[in-house]
DNA sequence: CGTTTGTTTTGGATCATTCAAAATAGCGAT
DNA sequence: ATCGCTATTTTGAATGATCCAAAACAAACG
């Protein structure tokens, strides 16, 4: 398998030492992507019954430091976080299930780092959210 | 004065009761758009000292069910409230200190709506934050 | 003015996240 | 291979924002 290879040097080229728990906090999060901390943390807890729920909160934090993964936090929902940190993209989020998808940066370019009136700040990002309905809650009224 | 009777109108046309700490809340709503519910609670605190911050949440929560308010979550931070609903406005928030400014809809009229691929969602709404640096933090480097 | 029903209060619970100190383990140098 | 330095993990607890539920209270209608 080249994977576990790959996620240590991710890793360490993030500039992070490479452990046990941190492979397994990539790993997991490239099988699920949109994952939040304690989604992980069960995921991880599968293979590395002893890593701590607090670990998996110290993995990402380093991850996102060192600019690894990247976090979302939809309204009202415990923050997400993806391994696809080297584009601009948005994402939809189904307002019943929870359910992430990712979505192309809008309208070409970067219309989207163009509010119409910026009340002198200096504009460094902006984060665009569609909320809908997925196919499969469309599907299933509750 | 007259935004006394405002504020006892908007809440009565919204279909609630009329209560001193209900029109308290609209009132530092309308001093301060874009607070917190804490922050609300301290500007209520000071003309109505009986009043609990659970019932500021209440207030709240019942102004957002009746369309009289709406509520923000910028990324990690508390969740903050305005009385503009009427139209789909964005925001500007500073992310030194968290001011937040609004922003009127992008680029014209609803592109906003128009994630390239929709992966099936029913999209119904899409939510734009814009971070940047505000003119005072600018200023006063921390 | 009394009744009904919605609202407020009080006190506590919950969830996601963070803090801090002690124990442990990478990894570069020996 | 081992040492030692320092980063990382663990453990246990704390925090902040929000919500829940039951009892006390009050607005609005007749």
């Amino acid at each position: 398998m080249s994977s576990a290879l790959a996620s240590a040097d991710l890793i360490r080229h993030a500039g992070l030492r490479v452990t046990d728990s941190r492979r397994a906090v990539v790993d997991a999060l490239g099988e699920h992507p949109h994952a939040s901390a304690d989604e992980l943390f069960r995921q991880v807890s599968a293979r590395l019954p002893q890593t701590s729920l607090q670990s998996v909160y110290n993995a990402l934090a380093d991850f996102v430091g060192a600019g690894l993964a990247r976090q979302i936090e939809p309204a009202g929902r415990p923050r997400l976080y993806e391994l696809r940190v080297s584009d601009n993209h948005h994402h939809l989020v189904c307002s019943q299930c929870g359910k992430v998808e990712d979505v192309d940066c809008v309208v070409g370019a970067a219309p989207c780092l163009a509010p119409s009136e910026s009340h002198g700040f200096a504009v460094e990002a902006a984060e665009v959210t569609f909320w809908g309905v997925c196919p499969d809650c469309a599907a299933s009224p509750l």
